[in-house]
DNA sequence: TCGTGGTGCTTTATCGTTAAAGCACATCCG
DNA sequence: CGGATGTGCTTTAACGATAAAGCACCACGA
């Protein structure tokens, strides 16, 4: 193996210089092709640079430079609970592999450490770890999340956050999204006792959702025969929702649920109680970030871009770093309906396999 | 649309010192609390430190340090499609978690661009943005891997690596683990004609979980009747698996599969052909990283402690960063077996809610 | 012949932090 | 009362990279 020698101690410019013979400003410019160093002399130090396996250091750039050559991808502690892994997953992969394309590294803060007042991704803008950061599905009234967008500092931020008009968004339409959906319930399936499971009221996202599926109802004139059950985005909620009916779940002929964990939690619930699924109530989720096309039955539902999403959001970020700043400081992306088995559209077990 | 922000520039240790009427010398000694500096001006120091919000510049310290101040996640690309987006996710909160206690940063490093002949995460140790990583290699043959193991970097590698004797590795006992599953089906459930479905067997996880299986198939007598196909962990090699089979499958009474992913590609082509799980097959999958909990039946597995087996790692990649070399080099955490509903322990639809 | 303009490097200074050495001044002990 | 020890700061230097300025040297035109 061994092609590249093993070293002992780092190499840094200096040392590929003094094998040149030059200096290591001469270096550097030779390394940053610059026209007052000779073809000859860069040819000389980009080959010792190979030899040697010059790599620069990251901190004496970042000092100099005054650029951290880094992103930082901050999690509010809050959202662990109130979105799956998965969510976080594709986006981080988003995020990634737009900052591998601009050879910057990825920071991943999660808010655990608020013990000297500062929130741990305060910390990480103002120690400079990072030249910006992006922030995915904060509450709606995360102080830290506030002042972070207000510090000047480049932040995009993924999701709608109506109470922060100058910060930099990147999200879907919740509102359209979830009336969509709930159209297709009424119209293709022909609900008209529904029910709406919501995540917690002070997440954006939430409020949009529900209010999608109020306005969806009411324009069919259903708005009577429906009900809104506040949730929390987990499974065992959207358990909760279903069992909190009694018998009066029988009354119910389609349930539009939030997200996808809710939705299986109250799939099993029905399950649960003798009713079966599309057959006896039609349900829905939101999401589509793995869950929903694994259980029995899958779960027709909102597919959500977040990779798309972190990656917009990313290269939004690049340009602001780098003070390009035009582009609309609100992004929506598109979402698309995945109909599977739980409203009645695809067969039980008909699903093709790949 | 551009203000500028009350903190145009960053608050640097000597705008600290400046306004207590030190030098930043003496503010630093004063904040890392030196014996030279008197109490009164250690509490101005604080108080103006404070005041104006200072916070070390990471770069400035990791140069004059020698130490980043972070942590690398590093996961080859191939990873990521061998084990799930779970199993990553679960090893990045273990990570995390530990290196907050400890102020320090994580950087997740992902793709690999070969670019300059150097893997992405090759770069991140080399120009001392890490002070150390944390591999999550499957493969039994990553060159980088191996170069980066051997390099005197402190490396801790998740999962095992026989190969690699020298590295210091956290992993699971699969041959013991998969051989305790395939013993729980063939003593627990009878099950006398059996089959395993591996990971691509370049992989030491797949080698490691076929030899459990076929030690306890030994052991049982039922080597005979016990047949092997080589998957690749993906829900359709478990798929295709079984299809391949034809109408052979029926001779079998259990299947091993080497992880959940596969398990449920098995499960769907079984249903697909009218077999009852586990009524006319039993079967069992390996990792417990969320999909298992959720299919119809549920899937009786192997829970992977992943989240600790990157808790232990990292507590002992900071061991090995701050110089302490003692610990077993090669640890293994225990595991556990998860019965619920696809060998028959649990009755369908009687798992307990929470 | 002198100046003007490249060419190709070296010197210098800086980014922010911190260990080590330096230096006044005070205090203590024999 | 003079050397030793302490106290509390300042000065210096270094971490590694890199813009900017400096300086030889050569070539060319007037």
């Amino acid at each position: 193996m061994g092609k590249i020698p093993a070293h002992r101690s780092a190499v840094t410019l200096r040392d590929v210089a003094e094998q040149v013979g030059i200096t290591a400003s001469a270096a550097s410019m030779a390394l940053s092709d610059s026209s007052r160093i000779s073809e000859k002399t860069k040819t000389l130090v980009r080959a010792a640079a190979a030899e040697l396996g010059y790599v620069p250091s990251s901190a004496a750039r970042a000092l100099r430079n005054q650029r951290a050559g880094a992103v930082a991808l901050i999690v509010p502690n809050t959202t662990r609970h109130v979105f799956g892994h998965s969510y976080f997953m594709h986006v981080l992969t988003g995020v990634s592999s737009v900052a591998n394309d601009r050879d910057t590294q990825v920071l991943v803060s999660t808010n655990s450490d608020e013990a000297n007042g500062l929130a741990a991704y305060e910390r990480v803008m103002r120690s400079k770890s990072a030249d910006g950061a992006i922030v995915t599905s904060a509450a709606v009234t995360d102080p830290y999340v506030e002042r972070l967008s207000q510090s000047g500092l480049p932040v995009v931020l993924i999701g709608n956050f109506p109470y922060l008009p100058d910060s930099i968004t990147v999200g879907i339409d919740d509102v359209a999204a979830e009336a969509a959906i709930t159209r297709h319930l009424i119209q293709v399936h022909g609900t008209k006792r529904l029910m709406h499971v919501s995540g917690p009221l002070d997440h954006q996202t939430a409020i949009d959702r529900r209010d999608g599926f109020l306005a969806a109802v009411a324009e069919a004139g259903l708005l009577e025969s429906s009900l809104v059950i506040e949730g929390d985005f987990s499974e065992d909620a959207g358990w909760q929702a279903v069992r909190s009916l009694g018998q009066g779940i029988r009354d119910i002929d389609g349930i539009v649920f939030a997200n996808d964990d809710m939705a299986f939690g109250g799939l099993e619930a029905l399950t649960d109680q003798g009713l079966t699924v599309p057959g006896d109530v039609a349900i829905v989720g939101f999401d589509d970030f793995g869950l929903s096309r694994l259980t029995t039955p899958s779960i027709t539902t909102v597919s959500v871009p977040a990779e798309d999403l972190a990656r917009v959001a990313t290269e939004r970020l690049f340009d602001i770093i780098d003070g390009v700043s035009d582009g609309p400081a609100h992004q929506h992306l598109p979402v698309s309906l995945t109909l599977r088995s739980s409203c009645g559209c695809v067969p039980k077990g008909a699903q093709p396999h790949r």
